[in-house]
DNA sequence: TTTTTCAATGAAACCGGTTTCATATTTTGA
DNA sequence: TCAAAATATGAAACCGGTTTCATTGAAAAA
């Protein structure tokens, strides 16, 4: 088969020199038509293919993205990185995968990674705790574009939801549905979403004139264990002092509290109606099936990626598309890599809705 | 921060040259201990990492392998990567993520990547019709091992199970339970484990005098949808035709055949016994919990890397674990590279084993 | 017609490592 | 004590591209 061929035996095949293979191959504009397709015509015939490792050394760009990702098995990832390959797919550009847990600091690997300077770029899927060291090395220079999480607020490019906008309409859907006693389960802290659905959570109470009551806010993991263990903690409670619904900080936990309220005889939604957030696969098919705040994680994987080589590869044909018609109309201009995409409400039936809404129309 | 540092840079201040630099980086032996510890120090100090590009170009090797991965959305694929990544943590070396649709044949892409000479080895997951590719490639000493699915036998380097055993254990369990009228949902063809699978069903049926009959067979997709249009099939045939137990070729279509029959009403396990194949994270989770043939996929995923590191790099570490422990045991020594591990049935509600066994003894 | 400009191309330096080969130093053996 | 073998190290070639700079021929301007 046609392995370790050079750039040079294409240039003698094709009576040029190496240097005006090299044009061909970069699209560079000053070779002669003529001479490009002659080349191109014997690449392809051989099956030419660039070494990847010897124009990284020459060129100093690498073809090559690295995707910092929580481990695969996190429901949402999946999806994200769907969205990811999808693009890169399209591309001249590889993977390369990193697996991290958040709840480690990396910060040290993450800095041998980057010495290598293998990747000319890199997508954080969740950092967690990493995104403060992330931040520095933004400033200093290297092109990074964070998903779904970050620390206080930067000119970091990210690309996510408005978590806190999210989780107040889905405590508001709670509260229309007449719901006063509701409680959360949150998510871990290293993670700002949990703190963000926390704070929306809170804010629909108060513009309902709901007092918040710190006995019904449950510290979660974002693990289906997680929301076992708090929901056993929220039914041991004298069961007059019971909310009358929940909001849980992702579905994963909701699917625990389920569980366990199926074990405890708690019927759902009727005795306790249960809003969960992310719209994971699993959500649809839960029993009862989970009325949650749909991510677009798909898209956000998309989205984040084109970013990225927007700003890698200036030439990219994605960045036609997104300084025209996407960035300019979800960001203010202070702050011009950020894109916030929306959310949708999934009314399924753990709420209740549909059991209550023909009755009040 | 310490970037842009080269070999040449360490060599100054150790007053060593670049070859000595690069011997201790290469952990050759003959290096003066004093030396080596003067240089690892001042690298440790401004935290140098060696060009991976360079290396690359240099040396021939990569230091990355590349992982060729059907979408991950698919539920068994995850819980594969989580192996492959832990144990690739443990090394230098790196992933390259090559998402593929098995569906599609992406041969040329496949050869465009190799021509990069990008990752010094390939571990393909499911690669379905790409399999026969592979083959020739691995004739040409590229070294590649193969997970879960595998062509006419050959000597490529594979790790698996063995579908037909297990596919054979799992229809016994539901013969043993009394069942003469045993369905099968197949999975797409594309997949030799699908026929491997059908393949051990119908001997089960065979061993038990039970002759198998076309039209208990289904051709199905691996996928929700797949289970949920053949129990439409199935279950639209004379009630009294109906088989008293289904082995579903996987755990996706067995989670649709199970909302299709509680949408006609079908009582499981009481008027049809279920049995899957996988044991995906949902399965514990199903209405009724499904009873399944259990992958090891996490110990799948290490096996597969280790096995694959090893003809890479035969200094490496996993080398001394591999021939002493655990080849030996599973494998006959004209195949030494097939690595075989155990699969298990759990049994769970959907086969109603529970159900009749405390009856039965 | 002569000079200037520009497009097309090649020669050679360079990227940051690895590896070969030669050299200097030390250890071993006779 | 002196030759032979072993050890530690440096100089330089090399990997396969990219990029700079010089050169050539032709088109444009004077």
């Amino acid at each position: 088969m046609g392995s370790k061929l050079t750039i040079q035996d294409i240039a003698r095949l094709a009576g040029v020199s190496k240097a005006t293979v090299s044009r061909v191959l970069n699209q560079r504009s000053n070779v002669n038509p003529v001479t490009r397709e002659r080349v191109l015509r014997i690449m392809k015939e051989k099956s030419f293919g660039p070494s990847i490792t010897a124009a990284g050394l020459a060129g100093g760009r690498t073809r090559l993205i690295g995707v910092l990702a929580p481990p695969l098995t996190w429901p949402t990832v999946p999806e994200i990185m769907r969205g990811v390959a999808e693009v890169i797919e399209c591309t001249s550009y590889e993977i390369v995968l990193y697996s991290i847990s958040p709840a480690r600091n990396h910060s040290d690997v993450l800095d041998r990674i980057l010495a290598m300077k293998l990747s000319s770029g890199l997508l954080a899927i969740l950092p967690g705790q990493l995104s403060d060291h992330l931040r520095g090395l933004y400033e200093q220079s290297l092109p990074i574009v964070t998903i779904d999480d970050q620390g206080p607020p930067t000119d970091m490019p990210w690309v996510g939801i408005d978590n806190r906008i999210s989780a107040y309409e889905a405590t508001r859907h709670l509260i229309e549905l007449g719901h006063r006693r509701i409680a959360h389960i949150k998510g871990p802290e290293i993670f700002r979403c949990s703190l963000e659905r926390y704070d929306g959570y809170r804010q629909a109470l108060l513009d309902a004139g709901i007092e918040p009551d710190p006995k019904y806010v449950f510290p979660g993991s974002f693990e289906i264990t997680g929301g076992r263990q708090q929901a056993e903690a929220l039914f041991s409670m004298n069961a007059r002092e019971w909310p009358t619904a929940i909001f849980v900080g992702n579905d994963q936990m909701a699917f625990g509290v389920l569980t366990v309220a199926e074990a405890h005889g708690v019927r759902i939604p009727e005795d306790v109606a249960v809003v969960g957030f992310d719209d994971i696969p699993l959500s649809a098919h839960m029993k009862p099936t989970l009325t949650t705040m749909k991510q677009p994680l798909y898209e956000i994987g998309k989205r984040a990626v084109e970013l990225l080589l927007s700003f890698i590869d200036p030439q990219n044909p994605f960045q036609n598309d997104l300084p025209e018609d996407r960035l300019p109309s979800s960001i203010p201009t202070s702050q011009p890599f950020r894109i916030q995409l929306a959310t949708s409400l999934i009314v399924r039936e753990s709420c209740g809705a549909s059991r209550k809404l023909p009755v009040s129309s």
